[in-house]
DNA sequence: GCCGTTTTCGGCCCGACTGTTTTCAGTCG
């Protein structure tokens, strides 16, 4: 049971209570579920500690039930809830405008239950004879099914940030600032929806700007919700210069970040909105987003640290790490190109990667029996080995590493002889085969690739493919064990599908002491820009400059590679 | 249901927008 699971089902709880008109509990157990949601340790980890009632927001009574939702896989108490509403409350709140309120009155007063009955009686006109409901309600509630049947759920980082950036610079010039808020700015690996908040002198003429990209869904004097074609939120909010910082903390969130926070304020006599800070009505800061954290006596958090996983107590005891930076890395550890399945030549990607004042490159086609991707044999591979000298010597301000992907077989050994890989600077191992074999088999698999001498990096270890594939089963302790006793380092794969290892497990692994690169596993000179969304990762992970290995200078990442030095010592 | 350098009881983040009703409840973020 994975914690994601624990909290949807506290939040199936907070919702049905909600319904029920119960007061504070849904409160209290959406609290639970948040933070579970958010927590980078696994519930079941703290559960053997016999620590549940460590977690904040979970006191006596819900860590009893998270006790038998672990040890049982059910909860008597929600499949209890669950008879009292006999009505499937999930879809019909999932009906935009729908919220527990309205989804009770309705069954008591026209016995809805499911999605097909509201569209029924919206469109025989029985709910604008409800006290409470109207015409317009109505009608929204038909729209509403309609935009539900097509509505897009939550999408890459990778496909949100280009739309955003699009649209910030497209109304700069009628804005004194404008920036990206929300899950964006945090860098999470997926977006429900862009926050944009600006500040302007002309906020009718942003506004009407601003409409020209979607269709107008909410609009009002300091905000505008628009709907894309592609059916995702846009929204806007315009506020004045004293509390654009403030704003912008605020609408970065997250929201359990933000209710930390205002409690602290609360604590301290003050009030905090997105308007600012205040204390009475005397506003102590706005204008810069650092103001609201340093007068709550917090350290600056950035904006990728704040899910409220313990990144407030550090704050608040000036122990928070010194994040890597977007431009610390130094090169880019796994790239192909059109000698396997890349779309430009080794020159073109070397010339990329010079101009992006990288200081090595590795090349790392994929090699081997591999069916797919073209993979290399062993004379293209000594064919290219020489093609890669020649063109390091119009490239040297760049050192270019001869590398290969090479495919980690069914019994973990790999798919290239060990002669050939000696002769190599870089060796990746990766599985893409035999998915779903046994999680005890898989592990040992993995394990066995790792101990293999000339092995150093392994590739997107999980395999997951975010809302497209579960990561394969392993046991990611064993994987951790392993990368520290053979030296093989994991990657976080800047791929926006891939960004694996994710933020919660890159944490995990260097909290136990691994080192990790970051690399894009570019397969054209475009897709050397996707670094941004690993480091990006990474940070969210808490990394320093030290946890990732292209931070290194060429010459200390050699010897790593060589791995002449443990892990530990690194 | 949770939590506490104001409290073991009595609070619980805060504000915008919409639609309904006519001062506010519900929903959303």
């Amino acid at each position: 049971m994975r914690n994601y699971e624990i909290a949807q089902i506290l939040y199936q709880i907070a919702d049905i209570l909600e319904i029920l008109k119960v007061e504070w509990k849904p409160n209290a157990y959406r609290k639970a579920a948040r933070t579970i949601e958010a927590m980078p340790e696994d519930v079941y980890e703290i559960y053997k500690k016999n620590e549940l009632e460590k977690i904040p927001g979970v006191g006596i009574h819900i860590a009893g039930k998270i006790k038998e939702i672990l040890e049982t896989g059910s909860l008597k108490y929600l499949d209890k809830l669950k008879k009292e509403t006999p009505f499937d409350y999930e879809g019909l709140m999932s009906i935009e405008g729908m919220g527990p309120k309205k989804v009770m009155a309705l069954y008591q007063k026209l016995k809805i239950k499911t999605l097909k009955d509201l569209e029924k009686a919206a469109k025989h006109h029985k709910i604008r004879e409800l006290f409470g409901f109207g015409e317009k309600t109505e009608e929204s509630i038909l729209k509403n099914i309609e935009l539900a049947r097509t509505k897009k759920k939550r999408i890459l980082l990778g496909t949100a940030l280009p739309i955003a950036e699009e649209i910030v610079s497209g109304l700069k010039k009628y804005c004194i600032d404008i920036k990206y808020a929300g899950s964006l700015r945090r860098m999470k690996e997926t977006i429900g929806d862009i926050d944009i908040l600006a500040c302007s002198e002309n906020p009718e003429k942003v506004f009407e700007e601003f409409s020209k990209s979607g269709e107008v869904i909410v609009k009002g004097s300091t905000k505008c919700t628009i709907r894309l074609n592609t059916g995702f939120h846009v929204d806007l909010r315009i506020v004045k210069p004293e509390s654009f910082g403030s704003a912008l903390q605020y609408f970065t969130g997250s929201q359990t970040h933000n209710i930390a926070l205002r409690r602290i304020a609360i604590s301290k006599g003050y009030k905090l909105s997105e308007y600012g800070l205040f204390s009475g009505a005397k506003q102590t800061a706005g204008s810069y987003e650092k103001d609201v954290y340093t007068k709550l006596g917090l350290q600056y958090i950035e904006p990728e640290l704040r899910e409220n996983a313990g990144e407030i107590e550090h704050a608040l005891k000036n122990t928070l790490p010194e994040l890597v930076s977007y431009n610390d890395i130094k090169g880019d550890m796994q790239v192909h190109t059109n000698w396997s399945d890349g779309e430009n030549t080794v020159q073109e990607m070397v010339k990329a990667a010079a101009a992006m004042k990288y200081k090595y490159i590795a090349v790392t086609d994929h090699a081997g029996n591999l069916k797919i991707a073209n993979a290399m044999n062993e004379t293209r591979l000594k064919k290219q080995a020489k093609e890669i000298e020649k063109i390091q010597k119009k490239f040297p301000q760049i050192k270019i590493l001869k590398g290969a992907e090479v495919e980690i077989l069914k019994n973990g050994s790999l798919g290239v002889k060990n002669s050939v890989l000696k002769e190599l600077d870089v060796v990746i191992g990766a599985v893409h085969s035999y998915f779903k074999m046994p999680e005890k088999e898989m592990t040992q698999r993995i394990v066995n690739a790792m101990s293999n001498e000339y092995i150093n990096i392994l590739a997107h270890p999980t395999g997951r493919k975010i809302m497209q594939k579960l990561p394969y089963g392993f046991d990611f302790e064993k994987i951790i064990e392993a990368s520290k006793k053979y030296s093989v380092f994991m990657e976080i794969n800047s791929w926006p599908e891939r960004l694996d290892l994710s933020d919660i497990n890159a944490r995990k692994a260097m909290e136990r002491g691994c080192r990790l690169f970051v690399n894009t596993d570019s397969h054209s000179v475009q897709n050397l820009n996707l670094i941004r969304f690993g480091i990006a990762q990474a940070r969210r992970a808490w990394a320093e400059k030290k946890d990732i290995l292209n931070t290194l200078d060429y010459e200390k990442l050699v010897r790593v590679l060589k791995k002449t030095s443990p892990h530990s010592k690194l």
